[in-house]
DNA sequence: CCAGTACTTAGGTTG
DNA sequence: TAAGTACTGG
């Protein structure tokens, strides 16, 4: 084949192997994407049907672009019958194809990590567990460990080790929680990331003719960044390829930065056992980075000890030395780097897109974010809060969950009172008990109040009612209108959309127009869609995959020349010309909290490879000697990988340290004309004193209440009851503002004055 | 039920 | 510091 001429002789090799199980160890910048899609590529022209070819990848991004790459070499039609996608979303493909074996629906829905917590929370409550040391987080962390390790609730509670774990750091119910958990997912009809991994695993191990059918299937599999895979992922890799072996996992031991996920390095150093008689092949020529940044990152990668044996080696030129910049704060940081980029930019005739800022943890992005709007210069930030967990988004995304799949416990705790219909927690605690009780969902409480003895006064009741009928015409419109139609129509009845509508400040407009970007996206996916005779176009259609998208697969036309901010972990897979890694201090990287095992010390020094490594033409390392953390101002010490850097590959003028073993000695910070930071201003203690003036309006008696009456309210003003509900003394009222809207009042509380 | 206020606590990376 | 939650008065 023609386009084989491209590779060098060992990324020749490998993709050219067709059948048998394969590793390729590939360091930073050695083509490693090239190889699998030349591979992926050759396989299709030697023959196999791309209905045969199973590819994994890390990210959506990562497989949009392998696919197009290969759409390019052997044509679209081809292209795009590969199942390539990421773990979790060829995963959750298979499971709702085979929903019925493990007792799920088909439309069951995806938990976020927020859903999940918040369930978790709900759950401790439920149980009367101190909260303070059953915090979601941590059993969130606990589950999702367990089920990384296929290890289930039932397990969990008989497994000794775990309970033990979880006895001596005081939570000996962890176990129980995860049951209770998975009892209500299950309920629901949900399912979080992790089950995605999980069910899979137990779907492939309890019914074979699956497994058959998947391994008959998949003829050919291929595993991107193999190193950061988990046992689970593992697991499922290897039944599927158990039949035909034809395997190949593509990774780089040194750029193994997500163990916090379950990945497990070991997996890498397994294959050969599961396959003896494997092909090994290393890529060693980095084509990406000078010979400054090859070799200062194989200077300090060297130094751990857990590696697979290779030198990463370039015919690039040596290109500039690695600058390391010293500011006084983290503020100066942000003007220091902005400042550079701006230099840099007109004196090289470079354009943004040419530029990453990367740091450990997303808080650090503010000082840059000011920095870089002052001087003018577009970026764009990934990660942090992605657009899909907004809370408006998310509150929109609730009613389409809820309206396809009613069980979902986590959206209808969301809507049931947003926007506010006097729905309340009293009465959402009421039926959590009873559906507790009865092992059904809370919906069907709602909807048959009468069959579970769900008594509530008749005003809550009627209001219930039209909640359920409301979500139930949205429900019976879901296969006849297309996603848009009914999406809008959902924004609009709801509610939603009238209640952004009428915040005017700032942030309520960015609110308001983020729901118009969801429903164009979704006009989107309609028009696309219904173009494709075989796919389908209702909502749900549009659901599936929402939970599994990232910032990144967001990428619009006018993102493509902006200034790229991430999070290492963002920032693997890709490459700039230009990358400032920042923040580059003890406790900040290496993390504080990596500091206790070597194993963890490790992988940030992986980390900080994985960050060297993204660089093209020049990188540079910057850190504060003092910065802002929770308030307090705190002085910081460089980082160890700067010492470890081998010094000949470095530029210390910017630091005023001529050796790199007194960086943190010398506190003059010569081109710095920063002022001390200011003092913190003392939080001014004025308690308000509250009112003592007395009112002379007469409270008024409840029962002179009634709908239609005119009444005063002290905040609110004019308004005209329109309903009342509940039995004294918690009769509530209706009341219509014309200056703030319908607000829910109880009588006993709001002293209504009676007008005319 | 609503809205404003006091208080607490966050340690980090993600599909 | 900042965000998120619990509390409280109307």
């Amino acid at each position: 084949m023609k386009y084989l001429e491209d590779l060098n002789a060992a990324q020749k090799e490998a993709a050219i192997q067709i059948s048998g199980p394969m590793m390729v160890i590939a360091g930073a910048g050695s083509g490693k994407t090239k190889v699998l899609t030349y591979r992926i590529s050759h396989l299709i022209d030697n023959g196999i049907d791309a209905f045969n070819i199973l590819a994994l990848t890390f990210t959506n991004k990562a497989a949009q672009e392998m696919k197009s790459r290969i759409a390019e070499m052997i044509g679209d039609n081809e292209a795009k019958n590969i199942w390539m996608g990421t773990f979790h979303s060829i995963f959750a493909r298979i499971l709702r194809t085979e929903h019925e074996k493990i007792g799920y629906p088909n439309n069951f829905t995806i938990y976020d990590t927020q859903d999940s917590k918040g369930l978790i929370k709900a759950i401790v409550k439920e149980m009367g567990l101190d909260d303070k040391l059953y915090k979601p987080n941590i059993i969130y962390n606990r589950i999702s460990a367990a089920k990384n390790n296929l290890i289930s609730a039932g397990d969990y509670l008989k497994n000794a080790g775990a309970m033990g774990e979880d006895r001596s750091t005081g939570r000996p119910r962890i176990g129980e929680v995860y049951l209770e958990y998975q009892k209500r997912c299950f309920k629901a009809g949900a399912m979080d990331f992790d089950d995605l991994l999980f069910k899979t695993n137990l779907l492939l191990h309890q019914h074979p003719d699956i497994l058959l059918k998947y391994q008959n299937k998949f003829n050919y599999i291929l595993v991107d960044e193999y190193q950061d895979t988990n046992y689970a992922q593992y697991l499922i890799i290897k039944s599927l390829a158990a039949r035909f072996e034809n395997i190949c996992v593509v990774g780089d031991d040194a750029q193994s930065i997500y163990s916090f996920r379950g990945a497990n390095i070991q997996n890498i150093l397994n294959f050969k056992k599961d396959y003896p008689d494997y092909n090994l092949y290393k890529l060693e020529q980095n084509y990406r980075s000078t010979k400054n940044i090859v070799n200062a990152a194989n200077s300090i990668i060297t130094i751990n000890k857990d590696q697979i044996k290779k030198k990463v080696w370039t015919e690039n030129n040596s290109g500039e030395l690695i600058k390391v910049i010293k500011s006084f704060s983290d503020n100066e940081e942000g003007k220091v780097i902005a400042n550079d980029i701006f230099n840099s930019k007109s004196h090289h005739h470079l354009k943004n897109k040419d530029f990453a800022i990367l740091y450990r943890t997303n808080a650090q992005s503010r000082s840059f974010e000011e920095a870089l709007r002052k001087l003018n210069l577009s970026y764009k930030i990934y990660g942090g809060l992605s657009f899909y967990q907004r809370k408006e988004i998310k509150d929109l995304l609730a009613y389409f969950r809820l309206t396809t799949n009613h069980n979902d416990e986590e959206s209808l705790k969301r809507i049931i009172n947003y926007p506010k219909r006097g729905i309340g927690k009293t009465t959402l605690e009421k039926a959590t008990i009873i559906a507790n009780q009865q092992n059904i969902s809370i919906w069907d409480v709602l909807e048959k109040p009468e069959q579970f003895n769900f008594s509530v006064n008749s005003g809550t009741r009627s209001k219930i009612e039209s909640f359920v009928i409301k979500i139930k015409s949205f429900r019976s419109k879901l296969n006849i209108s297309s996603a848009y139609e009914l999406a809008e129509e959902i924004a609009k009845s709801s509610g939603i959309l009238h209640d952004l509508n009428t915040d005017k400040s700032p942030e309520g407009i960015v609110r308001y127009e983020n729901i118009q970007e969801l429903l164009n996206a979704i006009s989107e996916f309609s028009e696309t869609q219904s173009k494709n005779e075989n796919t389908d176009n209702s909502l749900s259609d549009f659901l599936i995959d929402v939970a599994l998208l990232t910032d990144a697969d967001n990428e619009t036309e006018e993102d493509k020349d902006k200034i790229s901010l991430m999070t290492i972990h963002a920032a693997k897979g890709l490459e700039f010309s230009y990358v400032y890694i920042v923040g580059v201090e003890e406790n900040l990287f290496p993390s504080q909290l990596s500091l206790n095992t070597r194993s963890e010390l490790e992988e940030e020094r992986r980390l900080f490879y994985v960050a060297l490594t993204r660089a093209k033409t020049k990188a540079t390392l910057s850190y504060a000697v003092s910065r802002y953390k929770w308030g307090n101002f705190v002085s910081c010490e460089p980082s160890r990988f700067i010492e470890e850097l081998d010094e000949q590959y470095l530029d210390l003028s910017l630091t005023g340290a001529v050796k790199k073993n007194n960086l943190s000695l010398n506190n003059t910070w010569s081109n710095s004309n920063q002022k001390t930071p200011s003092k913190i201003s003392a939080k001014r203690n004025l308690k308000k004193i509250s009112s003592i003036e007395s009112s002379n309006i007469k409270p008024t008696i409840s029962h002179e209440i009634k709908i239609g009456v005119e009444v005063k309210h002290d905040r609110f003003g004019k308004g005209k009851v329109i309903d009342l509900s509940g039995e004294s003394p918690n009769i509530k009222a209706t009341v219509f503002f014309p200056s703030s809207g319908q607000k829910q009042l109880l009588l006993k509380f709001a002293k209504l004055q009676i007008l005319n």
